[in-house]
DNA sequence: CTCCTTCAGTCGTCTAGACAAGCAGGGGTG
DNA sequence: CACCCCTGCTTGTCTAGACGACTGAAGGAG
């Protein structure tokens, strides 16, 4: 095996700069210059402690730190990886336009495919809640909303984990409630009711996962969520539909058109 | 001082979940509860080890844990402290549109006026460049460029920054290369030149900063930042600008209305 | 009164060691 | 051959303690 201080310069016990972020540096840098690639092995805690002639403790800070920049992910039993950038999928803000409906696929599989990946839906549920208060005043206050929830996965990694509450008046006894609503979606559906889309307001965030969101989409340390909240107008300017999203940011990359007129 | 019992109950030893994870269950439980509220001070690591009866490691380990999560924010020598939500700078899609650029202000000017807030820009360094590989090949691989990089900061916090790249054939000899460059920034005096603006796309990502980054927009550990790539195009489908931003994903909320046809 | 020092409280860094738990491969057993 | 267990390597969890550095307030010196 390599000699470690081939990749590894040594410390400066001069600078007052902690130890454990020195270490991280020389990784840092180290895996920038390519020494260590996607999904290579780093070192182990030993061999680093070897190397640099320091506590486990201090080793394991610096890969916590690595971590916690995305930059790593530590696996029990296996090592530390570089962590590897996932496919991404790319929304384009036309994925919601009426064409990509009348050709009876829904967004998400469309999507998919372009990407040549293996897209699924998991997890999934319906049901009718009393909205919550942020829902209901988007909504307009209905009584009751029909809640879809589901799970989105491409190549068996979940990436995706979506809420949609639309007002029951206009969900009851529609295939909207169906699990599986038909062509095109509940958007088809919508319009084939009367409900003829407008256009769609998204409002966009970027925040760390809370555990249960972290357990849900299986995230490693270090990657943070979007959470996306879409609320659908019909052409009588009504909000007909309130989609909850939260995506693995590692596996999305976002596209938005604007007029600059 | 009230008991530590008061807030935070105790662990359970039969468990196979560790014992860190439980103190910060306990933690994250006491603050959604609302008995720890935004900025307030946890106990400290002392009081913790005391309370929960394990070494001062196991404490630090479970902070450690809620601060990845962006949930508290450590500062040295004061304490522990639940993370205040700061006020968020709203971006609207339609912050370019024509009719903001006409009333002769930038649009950082405009968003944060709205907000009530004190908007400030800074860093400002204008240079001419080669470009990188990225930016080239968005601008249609000009020889040189213009790069205009700024740093934007809302009531003292920096929160955004930014590097707008611009051909130089079109950026040479005008108010562009100016620091200022005049009321309705470079879109208003690209317009002026005949670049007549026909639309923009967003790229957008998520992420944890890289160190730079994070020592740039002061931010704490546990919180993301969103990319944000722009290109500008004129009415002749030339791609005139290039803008590379980096914002604090907890200073912002993004909203894009899309259409439905 | 102002300024400085001191000090207690707090988090930051680091050490040395121990045992647990997950993983993979080798080798023995059936 | 197929299966299982054992062993060695890996990271995960936890302990007990030490010193450093920063903060804010109390108290003393001028």
């Amino acid at each position: 095996m390599a000699q470690l201080s081939d990749h590894l310069g040594p410390l400066d016990p001069t600078g007052d700069r902690a130890v454990y972020r020195q270490i991280a540096d020389r990784l840092r840098e180290a895996i920038s210059r390519g020494r260590f690639t996607e999904g290579a092995k780093l070192p182990s805690e030993a061999e680093l402690v070897e190397h640099f002639g320091v506590s486990r403790m201090t080793v394991r800070n610096s890969i916590a730190l690595l971590q916690s920049e995305g930059l790593v992910s530590a696996e029990h039993g296996k090592g530390v990886f570089v962590r590897p950038r996932p496919p991404v999928r790319r929304l384009a803000s036309d994925r919601f336009a009426r064409r990509h409906r009348e050709q009876g696929k829904s967004a998400f599989i469309v999507e998919a495919d372009a990407a040549g990946s293996a897209p699924t839906v998991d997890q999934l549920e319906v049901r009718e809640e009393r909205p919550s208060a942020e829902v209901s005043a988007r909504l307009g206050a209905p009584h009751k909303v029909l809640v879809r929830k589901r799970r989105y996965l491409l190549d068996g990694r979940p990436i995706e984990y979506a809420a949609s509450y639309l007002p029951l008046d206009i969900a009851r006894d529609t295939p909207i409630v169906q699990p599986n609503p038909g062509p095109g979606g509940i958007y088809a559906r919508l319009e084939e009711l009367g409900h003829t889309l407008d256009h769609f307001d998204e409002e966009l965030r970027a925040r760390m996962p809370t555990p249960q969101e972290a357990r849900h989409l299986h995230l490693a340390s270090g990657v943070p969520v979007i959470h996306l909240v879409r609320t659908a107008f019909d052409t009588h300017g009504r909000a007909v539909e309130v989609c909850d999203t939260v995506m693995a940011a590692d596996a999305y990359l976002l596209t938005y058109r604007l007029p600059a007129t």
